[in-house]
DNA sequence: TGTCAGGTCCTCA
DNA sequence: TGAGGACCTGAC
């Protein structure tokens, strides 16, 4: 990959398997914005960035080459190979193929593992749009700004100490709706515990989703969306409304339970199929297969 | 007005 | 174990 920097920004030249659109709209991340010329802006690490594309390349504003290979890189998973990575996905079966060209540029970001927690919490019976607003009312509320980009202030995402300040009354305000006391119940917890979320990346998949669901407001999906955006367990498979239509609609599992579901996409795609349920999440819901 | 949306929790058999 | 209902919120 060739760098090249620019006034308040870098160049990525001739990135492959990398487009804006796939990558922030195939429903891992909430803080993410389209801007009106198309390009994306965004908070994340307490930075706010913006990324476009523009032919071959990727343009990213607001940022310098020491930050790039500081944040950027690993938080796009640039060190991941995913031209291999879509090939072998491509020869698993022609349904994953048709996915995986469908969303050529999807790669899964590395996010923060809490702010991943309480984000899923969030999306839980929610839509996107709703929980893009919750989760922008309480970084506006209880985190630190970090300055302002085109004339718009932004926000990180609170720690757990500063959101700890919260009542339930106040998360409710922030319309997290009923999921309001699993927040709050999972905050203190976390403070109480004194838990560092970031040492569930170095637990094995199944101990992590295991200890990821003792927290309120987390059952098998959210811990899977948790795990796999936030603590690089790539062997997730979380199983939502619309992965449940692949599976019934492409993989013969019409009569399956959803932990039924979840175990046969696991040894369907094996350590790869995190990535191979973003491809058909994203396929799917795009297309509306099956709704 | 009723339904529905990226599920989870609680209750009861 | 597993099925069934309740649940904030707001858009259609």
């Amino acid at each position: 990959m060739k760098l090249e920097e620019i006034k308040n920004g870098i160049i990525l030249k001739e990135t492959k398997d990398f487009d804006p659109v796939h990558i922030f709209e195939c429903g891992q991340c909430f803080r993410w914005i389209k801007e009106d010329d198309g390009s994306y802006t965004g908070v994340a690490k307490g930075k706010v960035i913006n990324v476009k594309k523009d032919g071959e390349n990727i343009v990213i504003d607001n940022t310098n080459k020491e930050e790039f290979e500081n944040i950027w890189y690993d938080y796009f998973d640039l060190g991941r190979d995913y031209t291999s990575l879509k090939k072998e996905l491509a020869q698993h079966d022609e349904n994953l193929k048709k996915a995986v060209d469908f969303g050529w540029g999807i790669r899964i970001l590395q996010q923060d593992s809490w702010e991943m927690l309480i984000s899923f919490i969030i999306s839980s019976n929610n839509r996107i749009p709703m929980i893009q607003r919750a989760i922008n009312n309480i970084s506006e509320k209880y985190g630190k700004e970090i300055g302002e980009y085109r004339g718009r202030k932004y926000f990180a995402f609170p720690s757990p100490e500063e959101l700890s300040k919260a009542s339930i009354e106040e998360l409710r305000e922030c319309k997290t709706g009923f999921r309001d006391k699993y927040i709050y119940h999972t905050n203190k917890m976390v403070i109480e515990e004194n838990l560092n979320m970031e040492d569930f990346i170095e637990m094995d998949s199944e101990v992590c989703h295991k200890e990821l669901m003792k927290f309120k407001g987390v059952g098998a999906k959210v811990a899977d969306c948790i795990a796999l955006f936030g603590m690089r367990k790539y062997d997730s498979f979380p199983v939502d409304v619309w992965v449940k239509r692949v599976m019934q609609e492409f993989y013969g599992a019409e009569d399956m339970s959803l932990p039924k579901m979840r175990k046969y996409g696991m040894e369907l795609f094996g350590e790869k199929a995190g990535f191979a349920q973003q491809y058909l999440f994203y396929y799917v819901r795009e297309l509306e297969i099956g709704k």
